[in-house]
DNA sequence: CGTTTTCCATACGGTGAAGTATTGACTAAA
DNA sequence: TTTAGTCAATACTTCACCGTATGGAAAACG
């Protein structure tokens, strides 16, 4: 009860601070993470953030830290391979990614890459979860049956993609956008190589199952 | 010899105030983009900013504006269609934005993604910039011999990944990163339907021609 | 109960930036 | 040469925000 996160607590700590400040961080980008903003948001004055936190950039900081930790553990997480599933597991990271349950996700995601753009800091980070990311990712497609340099430039591609489309602004281009999607992955995820050993084989049951996971 | 754009011209104009301001904006982001920064870089003081712009909102519209009437000339240039060199223009279009030449247009247009996130008049001049390049690209697609469908779904893949790629850190992912791209660019441009009416006609001389432009 | 620790409020100084008002300087036309 | 028009400098006012200093309240502890 006393831990419950609902309830208003009376007493902020440092990683109700650093949610705040992600929070903030998505809506309005890092030039808009303002530590008089965030109190006001959090409804205490910055009195209490300075007791928590060196300066802003201390927060920036634990920010950092905090998105790359929870990224790493969802990739790991999303990437563990199920052998006779990887196939449908890369349908399935495409689809995160795309989905509107995630969109405040991806949201974080754009404004941290923007921030890496012109600080270091930022940028070591967003290094470090592009390299776990790409290296889990293509052991999804290694497990596949593809070569090494497909895997890699497929699994590139992959990540590229989902964050490039968000970037877009597409209402009136297609009439069926979900039609668009399950295509673009399929582009994505369905190598020649792969088609041609699946025909007959446990490769091609699990293709067909998981051909269209957003369905 | 007064028309020299290398001369420091005594007098500025409303253009030379947009272009320094798109300077800024690929450098420091829409937020960045403070008039008396603008002022200090031009090596005016901001009195002279009011005289050309009502405000600061002012600039901002000048300077979608701008990039939106370069943006849709390029892509209409790039993608005029000329008959039997349609896949060597979908590889190149891909190529320029992958290259360092246009490194520079590359942080101006992440900038103004960011920037209409949080911005409805942005948002708008985007949405207009990606119709027409969407509609464009698919046009060459189309005269690959692509059915539409796959022809949209290609020209989107292209431009996201194109933007996408822009914002990811993968220095140690991969050893080879010219084949890397190139592979990628084969994902996104060489369909099976293109590669299967191919062989021996006309079109495989333009694909074998047009395999590789990176190199 | 009293003391210490923890957390927050208030007040303050400093900085950067937006926008306005006014004046000045230079240019071109009458 | 006067005059009007064009562009820029200066001097404000206002506001948002960073960081500090200090005091106070409430909880934890002896």
């Amino acid at each position: 009860m006393e831990n419950d996160p609902t309830k208003h607590k009376t007493q902020l700590d440092r990683d109700a601070w650093i949610n705040g400040a992600i929070e903030i961080l998505a809506e309005e980008g890092v030039a808009g993470l303002r530590v008089e903003v965030l109190a006001k948001r959090l409804k205490v004055t910055k009195g209490s953030f300075y007791w928590h936190f060196q300066d802003r950039h201390d927060l920036l900081m634990a920010v950092l830290q905090k998105w790359k930790e929870g990224r790493i553990r969802d990739i790991i997480k999303q990437t563990r391979v199920q052998p006779g599933h990887a196939l449908e597991q890369i349908y399935h990271v495409i689809d995160i990614y795309s989905s509107n349950r995630s969109r405040r996700g991806m949201m974080i995601e754009i404004a941290v890459r923007d921030w890496a753009r012109r600080d270091s800091d930022a940028a070591a980070i967003v290094a470090e979860v592009d390299e776990t990311r790409l290296q889990c990712a293509r052991g999804l497609f290694l497990a596949c049956g593809l070569p090494l340099e497909e895997a890699s430039s497929r699994c590139m591609l992959l990540y590229a993609y989902v964050f490039g489309v968000s970037l877009m602004i597409y209402d009136t281009f297609d009439a069926d956008p979900a039609r668009l999607k399950r295509d673009i992955a399929d582009l994505i995820a369905r190598s020649s190589s792969v088609a041609a050993k699946a025909r007959g084989s446990q490769v091609g049951e699990e293709l067909n199952a998981a051909n269209s996971p957003t369905q």
